[in-house]
DNA sequence: TTGGGTAAAACCTCG
DNA sequence: TTTTACCCAA
């Protein structure tokens, strides 16, 4: 056996075959704990150590930073072991630490720098400031590699911008939020404002369409993307330029994707583009020195929200593969053996899935034994859900010396759960991190001072400049900004900057606060000037002092401002740090890595802390002891998808995520009571509750726990439907979990959920023969058997 | 222009 | 309960 091939001597059958793929199309099916992390890292550091592949022609895409970071890291581990072997003869642990160090940089300089590894966002952005000049707008906006990229506020605020003052409508009626959302929703589908009108020609769908093209308007006199067109411009890029398209589709010879059940139709789009270079799908057959690697699991599917779509992991093999049956295929291989979790917890993870009827037919087998029952336990309200859950976790911390305070987590369906959890937490001192939340990059003050760089880096991007042309204060008001606004928009849209760097216009303008706008230009341009002799950092530190801000956080002297001062400091820490690390320093650099920052990038593993978090930021992480918390009707699954059975099964497949999470112990926990708003609210158990196995689970509520915990549900359900249709015809919608049907096409069946409440109820019926199918009991003829 | 006050809205999940 | 938006006095 040679050198670079015993490593994957650690993988199972399936593993292996995945890793061992060299070109052509695969599809990695990868069922939760299954070792798809690892099948990614090896196949990269195989291509390269075994196929010779060179690092430069890869491109992996992960679903967080931390994601990427941490297989950077992993593959260059495995390379550091192979060319230890090859050029020393010996393993790793062996080598003097001058070799080690001399061993890391040479990989790193000749490997591990070319890998292109990273979100959609931020390899876009980074193919975005090579190539976004070449980049023509249909009406001809224009950006340069320094745009900024407006966050989820900024565009917004832009939003209700266009909406109340642009086109004075009513911002109740056509709220900034929710249409922001479905210009979003349009981006990740890749449509037009023209397409979006096309397919919503009503009033309502007009005026989204033109908010849409102002909107869009906006973001290019900013000189701005948001993070929806970080992704759509090199798509539309792609398609316009052969030039351009061709240079990515000769470099990226290689593409993995993870997670690639939460892609929508744009990253689709790019990762087509990139791989056919453009050809017509069904024509491309060039897999010589090519390959398009993705690995996912519908079941995990949780991001419909930011319009991920499943469906494009279920065509793949159309898209790209042999179209063969499953069991004939050569473009499809499931990872199913979990080697995380006991056989316990994997039992009640199948047993909720199977409920769900779209999904890739796979079973998670256990590796591990049969481990501890599953507890669930019944809270009487929000705070004694969280004293028993602190209770159990001193408890098994003190009987099990060998586990950390970092061993546990505690998943819940919204961040606003967090609360009763940290008060407790901190009542026994212990230490504790909340995952999620309030992002760093998004606390005030370093928003205030990353739109100073912004403004630095790209003066046309007004709305960073109006955020601090006051900020510390500079007697620059809110009617003086709107004079220098007026003017700009009445000279035809040009940016604010350009009205603030004409001093006579400045003067006649502001009047008494022209000193203030101009100390402000002059400050900018300062900085300016230095944008390519100086680094970010040195940068950052003399405006910090020049512009006042720390003066002024300094002369508030409150606790909260040395908050802020501290995280102003911390921020400093953040860019040397990112100067250290990376290969590309330049602050446009920072200020991207800035902006595609997530909370979950900050996770701290070291620091020995129980984790709280969502479920969604749970993702891809495990834990040896999880708690699964507010499994409740209308918090999870949320109310918002009580009425529509498919976004019900994605509440189960996110209920399945935090199941998955656990490695050895599981708990669960409701309420019956729950504060919302400050007001207590009455809470009933979850539907999902009811489809656990029974014996694989022990309960606070005596024994018989399913029976036990759907008869409230069915009772509120009852209640819901008498209320919902006074007078005639109640008796249609009093549906019952194990009622037996007829149905006019399916024959004989039996009820196994209920979907919604009132008269918007679907059932969900499993008919022998024929599966589980979702009815809607006002559209077909069903008849139930007494 | 600024700062303080009160009233109304917000809590679903995220890069 | 907490956060944000708007109004008015100094």
């Amino acid at each position: 056996m040679t050198a670079s091939t015993d490593f994957l001597a650690q993988l199972n059958p399936s593993q292996r075959h995945a890793v061992e793929h060299f070109c052509g199309p695969l599809l990695v099916v990868a069922g939760a704990g299954s070792g798809k992390t690892r099948a990614l890292t090896y196949r990269i550091a195989n291509l390269v150590l075994t196929h010779r592949v060179d690092p430069e022609n890869i491109l992996a895409v992960t679903f967080t930073n931390k994601a990427a970071r941490e297989m950077k890291e992993r593959i260059d581990v495995l390379f550091a072991e192979q060319e230890a072997q090859a050029n020393y003869g010996k393993p790793l642990s062996a080598l003097s630490a001058r070799d080690l160090t001399q061993l890391k940089s040479k990989i790193y300089k000749t490997l591990t720098k070319h890998l292109w590894i990273g979100t959609f966002h931020a390899l876009c952005a980074r193919i975005l400031r090579f190539d976004i000049e070449k980049y023509q707008h249909p009406n001809g906006y224009r950006w340069t590699r320094s745009f900024s990229i407006f966050d989820e506020s900024d565009a917004q605020s832009l939003v209700k911008a266009i909406v109340t003052q642009a086109l004075n409508l009513d911002d109740k009626k056509f709220n900034p939020r929710s249409v922001r959302y479905a210009i979003s929703n349009a981006k990740n589908q890749n449509l037009t404002p023209d397409d979006f009108e096309r397919e919503q020609p009503n009033y309502r769908g007009r005026v989204i369409a033109d908010v849409y093209r102002r909107y869009q308007q906006s973001l290019a006199e900013n000189n701005a993307l948001d993070f929806d067109d970080l992704i759509l411009v090199p798509v539309h890029l792609f398609q316009q330029n052969e030039q351009v398209l061709g240079y990515w589709h000769k470099r990226f010879r290689h593409i993995l994707v993870d997670e690639y059940q939460d892609t929508n139709r744009t990253q689709y789009d790019l990762i087509r583009l990139l791989v056919t270079n453009g050809e017509a799908i069904d024509r491309f057959n060039d897999w010589q020195h090519r390959s398009v690697f993705v690995v996912g699991d519908a079941d995990q599917s949780i991001y419909s929200f930011r319009a991920a779509d499943f469906t494009i992991l279920m065509n793949f093999q159309d898209d790209f593969g042999d179209r063969l049956p499953d069991d004939d295929t050569r473009t499809m291989v499931k990872l199913e053996e979990n080697y995380r979790s006991t056989a316990n917890i994997l039992e009640v993870a199948n047993h909720l899935i199977e409920n769900n009827t779209e999904r890739i037919d796979k079973v998670l087998r256990a590796t591990r034994g049969e481990g501890e029952s599953i507890f669930c336990y019944r809270a009487d309200d929000e705070t004694a859900e969280a004293d028993f859950i602190v209770a159990q976790i001193r408890n098994l911390e003190f009987q099990h010396p060998e586990l950390r305070w970092s061993d546990f987590a505690i998943l819940y369906r919204t961040n606003a759960q967090s609360r009763a959890f940290e008060e407790v937490l901190t009542r026994y001192s212990i230490p504790y991190q909340v995952v999620g939340g309030l992002r760093f990059y998004d606390r005030r003050e370093i928003k205030d001072v990353l739109a100073y760089l912004r403004v630095i880096a790209n003066p046309a991007d007004s709305v960073s400049l109006k955020r601090v042309i006051n900020v510390p204060k500079r007697g620059v008001g809110k009617s003086t900004l709107e004079k220098l606004e007026n003017a700009a928009q009445t000279l035809g849209g040009v940016p604010l900057w350009e009205i603030l760097t004409d001093e006579t216009s400045v003067k006649t303008l502001a009047g008494r606060s022209a000193k203030g706008v101009i100390a402000f230009t002059q400050l900018i341009k300062t900085y300016r000037d230095r944008l390519d002799s100086a680094k970010g950092s040195e940068i950052l530190q003399d405006l910090l002092d020049a512009s006042g801000y720390v003066e002024a956080l300094k002369t508030e002297g409150t606790d909260e401002a040395y908050e802020r001062l501290g995280n102003v400091q911390e921020l400093y820490n953040a860019i040397l740090q990112f100067e250290e690390e990376n290969e590309e320093t330049s602050l446009l650099a920072f200020l991207a890595n800035a902006s595609l920052a997530s909370d979950l990038d900050s996770v701290d593993e070291s620091g020995n802390m129980v984790s709280l978090m969502t479920l969604h930021s749970s993702k891809g992480l495990e834990f040896p002891v999880v708690f699964l918390v507010g499994l409740e009707q209308g918090l999870f699954p949320n109310f918002r998808s009580l009425e529509d059975p498919a976004a019900t099964e994605e509440e189960r497949r996110l209920c399945y995520v935090g199941i998955t999470r656990a490695k050895e112990r599981l708990f669960i926990s409701y309420a019956r009571e729950r504060r919302l708003y400050g007001s207590r609210e009455p809470a009933s158990p979850s539907l999902f509750l009811a489809e656990l196995p029974t014996d694989h689970i022990t309960t606070n509520v005596g024994l018989g726990l399913p029976q036990r915990m759907t008869t409230p549900m069915r009772e509120t359900r009852r209640k819901q439907a008498a209320a919902a249709k006074p007078g005639s015809g109640a008796h249609e919608f009093d549906w019952n979990v194990g009622d037996q049907v007829v149905h006019n096409a399916f024959g004989s069946g039996e009820v196994t959920h209920i979907f919604g409440a009132g008269n918007k109820i679907c059932l969900a019926i499993k008919f022998p023969g024929l599966g589980r199918k979702i009815i809607d009991p006002k559209l077909s003829t069903l008849q139930r058997l007494e």
